[in-house]
Parts: C-alpha cells; structure tokens; sequence
RNA sequence: GCCGCCUUAGCUCAGUGGUAGAGCAGGGCAUUUGUAAUGCUCAGGUCGGGGGUUCAAAUCCCUCAGGCGGCUCCA
C-alpha cells in the first residue's frame, strides 16, 4: 500500500507510534505471558510484534482492540523516563521481556527511555503524544509474521497492523480508501470482467490470458510494436530455451541462478528457459561483423521470460513467474548514447502518457560500491543519463549507489489513479555484456571498437502493467483498450435483423463490438452491459430500426440521445484516437 | 522459502461429527419488453488432492497443492 495521503503523514508518525504502545498495552493486558518486540510507526499506521506461541485469532484482535479503546479513553499521560542502563536491563530481566533485553545491549550510551502509561512501560525513544486520550479513532487491520530482527533464523514474531487517528472522519476515510482499493483490485477484476486467471493444474505465476484480457494485451503490443517501428527499432524474436553455456557466459549461472528453472537435458546439451532477453539479442548481434555504418542498432522484442520466484512472492500479475517485457537492446557508439537515451526517455514517457498516466517519479542510480567498467566510463554513461532526464523537464531524484553492479540506469515510476506509484520504464547502460560477450563493430578507422549496450523496457512487464492497467481504470478500460468497445442491444426479437445489421458493420469497421440477443428486458441486458464496463452501448429498438439510427448509451454517463448510424461510426472513429485519459 | 490463516456449485458465501444449501451466473419454457435485475423450471458439488481417527468426517488429525496476509527477496 502507498502513501496515504503524503501531507499528513508526517504529523501522524507521533501518533501512530503512541497507538502501537496503546497496542502493546492491551495485549500485556490480556495476555501477560506475550513477549514484547518492537512497535514503530509506518507509512500507513503502525504495527506491533509478539512473541506468543498461538496465534492471534481475529476473536483476540476483537478483544485487544476494545481494550485499546479503554486505554485511549482513559486519556493516561504518557510519561518520558530516563534510565540508567542497567537499571533497564535489570527491569526487563525481571519482566523477561528478552527481545527487550537483546535492544538494550545494542544501545550506545549508558541511559536510556522509558515511555509509561499507567501500568504499562515501554523502552522506546519516543516522541509520543502527551495522553492516549488524544487517540480518539482507531482499528486493528491484520496480523502476519514477520521475523526477529528480519532474520529468518530467528523467532518468528507475530505483527499486528492497525492504524489510528485524531477523530472518526478521518478514520472512515482511511477505510473507505482501503475499500477502495479491495474494489479496484486487479485479481478482483480479472475473475469478474472474465480477463485472465491462474491454474491450479498448470502452476503458480502462470497467466492465463483468456479472450477479454488478451485482447487488451495485443492491442498494447501492437501499439508498441507500432512506436518502435516509427522511432527505428527492429523487431526480433529469439528462442524461449537456449544451452546452459550462454548463461554462463552472460554470467546469469552465477548471480542470477535462483531464479532460473532446472535445466532441460536433451540430447547432449541441458537448455536453460530463458530468464533474460539480453543474450539472444547479442548472439545476434555477433552473428557478423558489425560497422559504425549500421549503429545504433536498436532491437526490440516482446520476450516472455520465466524466472523462478520464491512462491511466497507471487502476487496477481504484478509478482509472476512467466511474463513479456517489452525488452529492447540499443546497440550504440559512445558518441550516439547521449541522443540514444535522450530519445528513450522521452518515448517512455510518450508510451505511459499514452496508457493514461500523467504524474511520474524519475530515478536515476548512480554507481554502486561493487561495479564493473572504468570509473571513467560510468561517469559519462551516468552525464548521459542525467542529460536525458533533464531534456524532458520532469524533476528527477538521484539515488547514490542504487545502480546495479554493470551500470548506471533510469526507473521511471507512474502514479495511479489512487495516487500509488508503480516502476514501470527503465533504461540502463551496460558495461558487462558487452565486456563479456567481446561485442565490437568497425569503427570509421577500421578498428574494432566496442559498442554501448543499452537495456531499456517501456512498460515493463506486460502482465504487470496490465495489472497496474486495471486498478487505475477500475477495470473500464478507454475505448481504444477496451476488449469490448460497444455492445448492440435490440431491445425485442423484432429488431434483431437490425441490430445485426449494425453489428457487423460495426466489426467489418474493425470495431470490437458484441451483440445481446439474450430474452432479457432492455434493462437487464443494459445492466449486464455496464457491469461488464463496455464503453458503448447502442440500444435498438422500434423506433431506431424504422429510422436507421442508433440510441447510444456511454459507460457511467446514461443516455447520450439518438444518432444516425453514419453519426456512429464517425463518432467511434474519433474515440479511438483518443489516448491517454480519454474514455 | 518462512510464519499464520483460508480452500464447500462457474462466482459470492451458509453449513463444526449423523452421508450437502442459498443468491447470482448457466440450460429450458413462458414473456416481446424503451435505458442498471420478468417469472417459472431444470441442471450443477467424490465439500482442493491423498492418508488417518471414528459405527459415522465438509466438520477432528497428518500430509501435499493452491490462494490470502506478511516476512525475506526483487543482481
């Protein structure tokens, strides 16, 4: 979950954390033999750990949290103490708080502080409110694992979430919000507006594209295809199994090898499912002698890739184990990077603006500790890349040190319609492939030189964006992505040659229209045409049929009037040229 | 992968030891309807898979799988 409203967040930190000792306070109530971890407050509320051996049920999260309201209620100050080291110590040996204890010898200097609240002390360095009282709206909303310290070898704690705030409003619009987002949620949709699903019988992270979702997603890659072409790219298509040695010699085997399913032994070679686009593309590259004649080559390919993610990661489409990137290698000279990820950037931005996003987080990483490559080298490629943001006059953050160990890269993040941010674009020079691969063209002397590699993916994953794609259009996609962009409606059996009629125009026009024959009331088919988000909706009846026209109906607008079939069609010619925000 | 919870009809969910239920969706029939749910009727489940306890298991136990919430991870 983002930011909830980012103003505030900063002013409810205080009050998120005198919520989780509240928290803390009721469960020692209850529950004496728990064990205290630690409570911080976090983006969206707080949480709390314990140590306890059964689980918390949703019948104690009931429990504790109306014993938090009496704690709020009772407005108990809450009291700063300094201690003495090893008075602390002595306090929570006898309490055999020993999480505590394993806190306090890491703390540098000898005192430390205590926060109490009537009978309740906590070591914590504060700050808190000055009563629980000012608490006046709260909830427990989940509890999970989590581990000591994050340490897996550890105890496994028991987190309890919740989140608080100054007044009932404020908390309604918090839940309201959460709803919010349960109702936009893309796994919701997907079984709902009947647009991909997973399958027990064939595996975790695999996406079924059923025929509603896939045709979204081609027109995304057609779409795509399209821009690339229009800006020079080249599209490739390069095998989904290639031998074990071309992993290695990327050096995948070796830093990558979690994610890389088992080989396939054949014959005499064991093929590796591809992780990566990247190698393909170089061996293609390789395939000859390249001159600066033919640079910058820029290869595209929607590639379908499979990497073997821990199970407890999946996530919908936004966490799978097959996806497409939208993957491209821009082969360059050193002299043409500059244009190369000016021009890259901006075209990421012109894809997403596309898609309907508008507000964008740039991030450029810069050289981390371990890399490989001349300092001088990533200098320029990082000037490059820093040049390219600031052409397209978005404010960008650098994150020192952030860049992956072969070069410097761009992220771009989008901001949805809940105002959460999702990585999507990204554009990162590579010193390694190059170096390993022994890439070169002929230069205009006639020596070999080494080109730049470029690694850059507009949307990312296709699955995911399309995830991301669904939560920001609650499922009602814009006409130019909508699987279905408008439905025929006779309104009796005696217009259905009319409406035929209408409906195949419709499609032989290259429209993606469905027609409703069903014996249902207008009402009723009127009702399952909206549910389903279809942008369109061209109701028929007698007096339409007898003078040729149609009574268009739009999605979450009503009634648009009557218009003549001609009317139609100049009209749904002109939406599908309308991208970005546009319905 | 780890911890916890969950898995009953296509979907949403009742049913806690005595051999399965509702609404929606689907099929059929009637109805021919004017902008978000016409009525009647029928069909649909080896209760996620396997094993165990019991005279008897959707219900209790074990195990596997999948999902959910987190943790960790996401060069």
């Amino acid at each position: 979950m983002q930011n909830f409203m980012n103003e505030k967040i900063e002013d409810l930190q205080p009050f998120w954390h005198t919520t989780s000792h509240i928290l803390a306070h009721a469960v020692k109530d209850l529950y004496p033999e728990v064990k205290l971890g630690t409570g911080p407050a976090i983006e969206n509320g707080f949480y709390y750990d314990f140590y306890r051996l059964q689980p918390f049920t949703p019948e104690d999260l009931k429990r504790i949290e109306v014993r938090m309201k009496e704690i709020a209620a009772a407005g108990l100050p809450m009291v700063r103490e300094e201690r003495d080291k090893s008075e602390a110590e002595e306090f929570f040996r006898k309490t055999g708080e020993n999480f505590k204890l394993e806190i306090i010898k890491e703390l540098p200097g000898d005192k430390v502080t205590f926060y109490r609240q009537g009978e309740f002390i906590d070591l914590c360095a504060g700050p808190h409110l000055e009563s629980t009282g000012k608490v006046k709206a709260l909830t427990l909303l989940s509890v999970a694992a989590s581990y000591w310290r994050a340490d897996e070898k550890r105890e496994s704690m028991q987190r309890i979430y919740g989140i608080s705030f100054p007044d009932q409003a404020a908390l309604d619009e918090y839940l309201e919000r959460l709803k919010e987002i349960k109702e936009r949620d893309h796994r919701r949709l997907g079984v709902e507006l009947d647009l991909y699903s997973f399958q027990d019988e064939a595996g975790p992270g695999l996406v079924f594209w059923h025929p509603k979702g896939a045709a979204v997603r081609h027109i995304m890659e057609e779409y795509l295809i399209h821009e690339q072409q229009k800006r020079g790219y080249q599209i490739l298509y390069t095998p989904h199994l290639s031998d074990e040695h071309l992993w290695q010699v990327s050096g995948h085997l070796d830093f990558y090898r979690q994610y890389i399913f088992p080989a396939l032994e054949t014959e005499n070679r064991r093929l590796l499912v591809k992780p990566m686009n990247c190698p393909g593309h170089i061996l293609i590259y390789k395939n000859r002698l390249r001159s600066y004649r033919e640079l910058p080559l820029r290869w595209a390919e929607m590639g379908t890739v499979y990497r073997l993610e821990k199970s407890g990661v999946l996530h919908g489409l936004l966490r799978v184990r097959g996806f497409t990137q939208d993957d491209a290698h821009i082969f360059c000279r050193p002299e043409d990077l500059d244009k190369e990820i000016k021009d890259a950037v901006s075209f990421a931005l012109d894809v997403l603006r596309t898609f309907g996003f508008a507000e964008f987080e740039i991030f450029l990483s810069t050289r981390p500790e371990k890399f490989v490559g001349s300092e001088g080298n990533w200098e320029r490629a990082t000037d490059a890349l820093k040049k390219g943001v600031e052409a397209v006059g978005i404010a960008y953050r650098v994150d020192p040190g952030e860049g992956v160990f072969y070069g410097p890269k761009i992220d771009i993040k989008i901001k949805d319609a809940l105002g959460r941010s999702w990585q999507c674009s990204t554009i990162q020079v590579d010193f390694n492939l190059p170096e390993r691969f022994g890439l070169s063209f002929i230069n205009s002397e006639g020596k070999e030189e080494q080109p730049i590699m470029i690694h850059r993916a507009l949307l990312g994953s296709l699955e995911r964006f399309f995830g991301v794609l669904v939560e920001h259009y609650k499922g009602a996609f814009p006409f130019w992505l909508a699987p279905v962009q408008l439905a025929v409606l006779p309104i009796t059996e005696k217009e259905s040659d009319y409406a035929q009629k209408v409906f195949e125009r419709l499609t032989k026009d290259g429209f993606r229209v469905m027609i409703d024959n069903s014996d249902e009331k207008i009402s009723k088919k009127i009702r399952r045409a909206e549910l389903e988000k279809i942008p369109f909706l061209a109701i028929l009846g007698k007096r339409e049929q007898e003078a040729g026209t149609v009574s268009l109906r739009q999605h979450g607008k009503g009634e648009q009037g009557v218009i003549s079939r001609e009317e139609l069609f100049a009209k749904l010619k002109e939406f599908c040229n309308q991208t970005g925000g546009a319905t």
